[in-house]
DNA sequence: CTTCTAATTGAACAATTGTTCATATATGCA
DNA sequence: TGCATATATGAACAATTGTTCAATTAGAAG
């Protein structure tokens, strides 16, 4: 039975998440301990279980709901017309997406061993779409000869482990503003795919 | 004093190192037990402390070795006359040399937050020595015009994550051969940084 | 053979792990 | 006010951790 009203609990859990987002993203899910968490939201470690039935839910509910908002947010983008507009549009949001959450990009890349077989092939399967979205867009672009890419399927990959590299490095306030970062990524993707 | 002849230990000790890069990277350094990595090795747990002082020291011995041998040997290659067939030369040593040791990529790119920050600050001087030479090639390609890069260090960086991105999905005997894979690579980044 | 050292065992250590649960406190509703 | 439920404690659990070390075995040198 639902609650109508905003219980401690609607406000601990995502205190929970957070902590763990944080804690997970600097040392690692591994070496991470419950007692940890607790500590970082200012609970017992028993009090966690209120909130996740255990350490290897809370993980996957945290990579599995970064994806599913990534993919969510990523199919709400406006059509553009053009393959080329697409890709353009396609590699900014990436890398503004992705910047924003650092952390919880980390853990999505870092800690897919970390995860059961089963949780493991539901992630997987997540990130599979993700990728599809990308190469839609560059077969379309091969079909309407805007690109020129001998291998869709690589052009995705080697595509989006450059955008994501970005989140290794950017850090605000640095030498270049974030728009810069988007343009001469954006640049060297246009080049790279023959458009 | 050196030993003159192979002891025992000098095979047991290659050993322990395998085995540790093994399942380090399979399941993650935090969550590697002492006792596992002796009994992949066929000795008890108390034995590794011959090999190693500890746990750690074994963990940063696995990833500056790994960078010290990357560094050894790109410098190693012979220099070529232009930048153009310099890059071309790099990336598929790049690709190349990663796959070969799939494994102790993985370690050297995951586990930097599990090293000590005295041992940390090492590995991370290792890479940015190989970033510098990426980017040296960059620069001069850019010098002679024969390169139109807006900006030789987010190049570097492109560059060097779309290469290691390879090691994610590449498998032996798949769709594509590895020289086929390195050649189209070389397309993109070549094609990307405007030679 | 004996002697010396290198290599290894196996038990032990204090600390820490994820998780459970009886008990207590707080909160919202009648 | 009191009752019911949600939230939290804190102690306890067995299992496991990295590491140490006295005792033992193996191997090479003389």
């Amino acid at each position: 039975m639902a609650r109508k009203t905003g219980s401690h609990a609607d406000i601990t859990g995502p205190l929970v998440r957070k902590a763990a987002i944080s804690l997970i993203a600097r040392h690692g899910f591994a070496a991470v301990t419950m007692r940890q968490i607790a500590a970082e939201v200012g609970i017992q470690a028993g009090a966690l279980y209120l909130y996740t039935p255990d350490k290897q839910t809370l993980l996957f509910d945290l990579m599995h709901d970064h994806l599913a908002d990534l993919l969510v947010t990523v199919l709400a983008e406006p059509m553009l017309d053009t393959p080329t507009e697409r890709l353009e549009a396609f590699c900014k949001f990436h890398i503004r997406y992705h910047l924003k959450r650092p952390e919880s990009v980390f853990i999505a890349n870092m800690e897919l061993r970390n995860l059961e077989p089963d949780n493991f092939k539901k992630v997987e399967d997540q990130r599979r779409q993700y990728e599809a979205y990308l190469a839609s867009i560059l077969e379309a672009g091969q079909l309407a000869k805007d690109f020129k890419v001998p291998d869709c399927k690589l052009a995705t990959m080697a595509i989006i482990a450059m955008l994501t590299g970005v989140n290794t490095w950017y850090q605000d306030g640095g030498r270049l503003t974030q728009e810069r970062v988007e343009r001469i990524y954006w640049n060297m993707v246009r080049r790279a795919v023959g458009a």
